[in-house]
DNA sequence: TTATAAAAACTGACTGGATAGTTTATATAA
DNA sequence: TTATATAAACTATCCAGTCAGTTTTTATAA
């Protein structure tokens, strides 16, 4: 007759589920993490989320697109309200300044992503249209500079938007492993100072 | 089928196992690989496998220890080989071309290592090890560099051997996600002309 | 206002299938 | 003969997904 709770309620849910998801997949995996594990870090029971959800599956790949989702809508809101092209570059860099554990958790589980893509051609699909666009906004961020002169005019925007992104995943891939906080934030001061050379 | 083999034919056996466990770690995964696919990508049995291996787990270890092995045995080997520091970086740079199908495999199941050591204490171990020692590497192989006055002054070793390895990382993982042979090379050539501009 | 009906949402014990690891019977080189 | 490599069958465990029953909320008739 009348729904129980209300959509918003509903979608709250979902996203709480989304956010246990991201906790148990982020911690130990796709495979290692059962849904019993998610069950556990949410506020409901394991029928439950087959209300919200088909399949553990499911939960993976729509945590994927949420986390797709709301990332590039925060970057485009923000580099939009920037107007010089070294200014946005600066900006994107030190967006992971600070270092903050949940930003570790969206790293770690989206090379979760990125591992199981090589099964699924639906996280496949996202995770090449997400990895083309972020690289085409910086690839025109650089093409912007370069235009404005900013930025040298013999760098070619799509090989430097390589190289800076490849960097920067490369970097992060590290700190999961090895470093600690303080040794990332150094390192992004070093790209930036190295980027922003090469470039200028 | 045949009892009593020597302690070679043995140690081939360990090492046709440990590549069939590459074939399937490489593939799918550690937790979605099974014993039974490793099995079947080599000549033995599952009983076999036992007498060879403990556990899934073990081999996956192993496989990890003679990575680590061989790959850092063969690199000292040739780097002794070459005298300047310059050619040394140079080299290494360009051990990624030709890209084959091994590498890949190769970066591929390192992923899996970096995403298991999460849950591992032993296979953490191994690999910041391994980290250790070849950021090592590289930050001595910049010393000497700058000591022979084939690199600026001003390069700060440590920093410099941190972005070099970043970025090669960071390029493989998107070579294994998105990017194909011919892109990976492209790259590295990039790599090379940009990492030898900064330091030179 | 209140009793009842209806729908939606939730629960957790259960099941079927998969698979890691073990055992056993057989084959064979030494 | 005998030690052991092997194959195949076996066992125990785990876990994704199901479902029958329960609770909560809303609608509405009296």
């Amino acid at each position: 007759m009348a729904p129980r709770i209300s959509e918003e309620a509903k979608e709250e849910k979902r996203l709480a589920l989304l956010d246990a998801a991201l906790e148990c997949f982020s911690q130990k995996g796709y495979y290692a993490s059962s849904v019993d594990d998610i069950v556990r870090y949410s506020n409901l029971s394991k029928g439950s989320v087959y209300n919200y959800f088909d399949s553990k599956e499911d939960i993976f790949i729509s945590l994927l697109q949420h986390q797709t989702k709301t990332s590039l809508e925060r970057l485009n809101k923000v580099l939009r309200e920037i107007e010089s092209p070294l200014e946005k570059l600066k900006y994107w860099i030190n967006l992971d300044i600070p270092f903050n554990l949940h930003k570790k958790k969206m790293m770690r589980v989206h090379i979760e992503f990125w591992m199981y893509s090589s099964d699924s051609p639906d996280v496949k699909k996202v995770l090449t249209d997400r990895f083309d666009t972020v690289l085409g906004i910086v690839k025109d961020i650089i093409a912007e500079g370069i235009e404005a002169g900013e930025f040298k005019k013999d760098v070619d925007p799509e090989k430097a938007a390589g190289m800076f992104w490849a960097l920067h995943d490369g970097l992060w891939l590290h700190t999961l492993v090895r470093f600690d906080e303080k040794q990332l934030e150094e390192r992004i001061k070093e790209i930036e100072t190295t980027m922003l050379a090469y470039l200028t």
